[in-house]
DNA sequence: ATAATCTACAACCAAATGGTTGTAGATCAA
DNA sequence: TTGATCTACAACCATTTGGTTGTAGATTAT
């Protein structure tokens, strides 16, 4: 189905969103890019779980690895977490909806008992 | 720590929704108020694996519980969703406020070549 | 040339996840 | 009253997750 890819990959976004080191990891790559093991002497634990931490990211698309020279530099994309936040809107919408039509029908009452 | 707190709820709202059913689940429960049983219909799944999910959509806050005789109501609850929101904008200000920096390196760049 | 650093990846492990079935209590309908 | 329905929860199971250590190849620094 079509609907699954995207399906999927909101679940890998989230499911990425999920983990506070993932989360920070996230924010430094956004704000410019740092090598794995830059990142990883920020957390307190192994270099390797730091770098799947990265690769659970990049398959959800959240970032980037770009070589350069023996480092592998991480760069955040913002495109993926716009898509979350439209994920969460389209929700919010749903809401919405229901707001606005429960606001008609009181609409209506006032107006036909009056 | 009281940052914890935040971190762990932003934890759970988001390992919440990186799951298709209960998307879906919070779809409906924004949209009216469902009986668990009345959800469980909706899925190839047991009512207790339903059941599961809801409870994780409650800790998360994305959900509400409401007896009603026999059956719980389930009604979804906007202001999680809100929050998890931020959270992603958050991320995206740390993005948007590097690239304005950019700018106004490259704008000084100009003013200086000029 | 050698040593240090960075990355990749495999193997392993404990805990969490997402499902199942089964049992039991409450409520509602006939 | 009896039977059906709704919920809660325990026990169980396979898979995934999030960490570890260890090994090895590439690149850089001394």
């Amino acid at each position: 189905m079509v609907v699954d890819q995207h399906r999927v990959r909101t679940d890998r976004v989230f499911h990425a969103l999920a983990d506070p080191t993932r989360r920070d990891i996230v924010r430094r790559a956004l704000g410019g890019e740092h090598s794995v093991s830059a990142l990883a002497r920020a957390y307190p634990m192994s270099v390797a779980a730091v770098q799947k931490h990265v690769s659970v990211l990049e398959r959800a698309g959240l970032v980037t690895k770009i070589r350069s020279g023996r480092e592998q530099l991480v760069r955040g994309n913002v495109k993926a977490l716009v898509e979350a936040r439209r994920a969460l809107d389209r929700l919010e919408e749903v809401w919405r909806s229901r707001i606005e039509r429960i606001g008609e029908i009181l609409a209506e009452e006032e107006g036909s008992s009056r």
